[in-house]
DNA sequence: CTTTTAATGACCATTATGTTGATTAGCAAT
DNA sequence: ATTGCTAATCAACATAATGGTCATTAAAAG
């Protein structure tokens, strides 16, 4: 079968090409990254780089889109219910944890893109993502209804998100463990000291 | 006195030059802007912008500190136990109002750096003055020594920014004194329902 | 009328883009 | 092995845009 090791040839270029934009991203930061800068880093002919991308927005499009599909994944089992359940019990909440592992392993690319230096449109998409994955039915649940939703779940979602920008800038000393523990404590703590 | 209408001429075009830079976000996002876009669409000279401006970096970078100096300005005087106080009583915290009245003042600009056509950097930026001006007293007031002091000013200022980013994108309908409460709802509320 | 300073217009070197025709590499069938 | 096929790669081209500078002009003030 050709196809099979021409699909293989394809695989290897473009996460070459995904990997230097990485790079590039963390070293320039996304808005310098041009086309020629990406290939010549990446060792290969500019005109490749069109084989597989319309330009960088797209390839960066693509590297956004897996990497929000796998937290998808990552989200698909959390209930709110058994979340609080197991704040109660001071336990990880296992469906947690998954999603704070799916994160680590795409630690670098997260925080080329949230950071400084990243997309100014993930942070917005990627919270999205969180209030749709994490929030739904926490922000449903909500009873008192002089707090609107919409300000209550720009506040969860931030909060979240923040932590998570905080752990990986302090290059997630944290075990995902750790981190489903500290995100219940503060979240269920309440501001109040 | 020559200087005087000289620095006149000169404040015109700053204005001009930032209002259009304004624009130009809003409309093709601060990554595409050019200073020929940039003069061309202001009207003046391309020389005339580097006579003002290093370049388009040095551009936006005064225009963000002049933002945050006027918000520190407005922020000097919150003071966390009266705070808490109102919002026992239900009042809106007056410093706190003067803040959101600021903002309110400045919401174009902020809207346009935190959005997703603005500058990657600017959050942080921000996350960091709303850490100093707001949150510092109330962080060392933090008694429970299991939660992370990093953690928690992680989630208090992006929490609290998030708040603002969806007053921001809603049109700024509610009056700084209702964000004052609302604000203070939320974040004095928990998030256990 | 002279001085001062802002604004202008034009210049040049550099860099980015996207495409196309030629070339190479890998695999399969004989 | 060798021939043929397919897909990925490459080198080169034409076009367009960007940035920074400098000599020149215009405007304001005394």
């Amino acid at each position: 079968m050709a196809e099979k090791i021409h699909d293989q040839m394809v695989e290897r270029t473009r996460r070459l090409i995904q990997d230097t934009m990485l790079l590039l991203i963390e070293d320039t930061g996304f808005s310098h990254v041009t086309v020629r800068n990406l290939t010549q880093k990446a060792q290969i002919n500019r005109g490749t780089f069109y084989l597989h991308y319309l330009d960088k927005y797209d390839l960066i499009e693509q590297m956004e889109d897996e990497l929000l599909n796998g937290l998808r994944q990552s989200m698909h089992t959390i209930k709110y219910p058994d979340m609080l359940q197991c704040y109660e019990e001071n336990a990880p909440y296992f469906p947690l944890v998954e999603v704070f592992r799916y994160l680590k392993q795409n630690g670098r690319l997260l925080k080329g893109l949230l950071g400084p230096k990243g997309d100014p449109a993930f942070s917005q998409k990627m919270r999205l993502f969180l209030k749709d994955g994490i929030f739904a039915d926490f922000i449903d649940s909500l009873e008192d209804e002089t707090i609107s939703k919409s300000y209550f779940s720009a506040f969860a979602t931030s909060a979240y998100l923040g932590i998570i920008e905080d752990w990986l800038n302090h290059g997630m000393q944290q075990s995902p463990e750790e981190m489903a523990v500290i995100y219940a404590k503060i979240k269920f703590f309440g501001m109040k000291p």
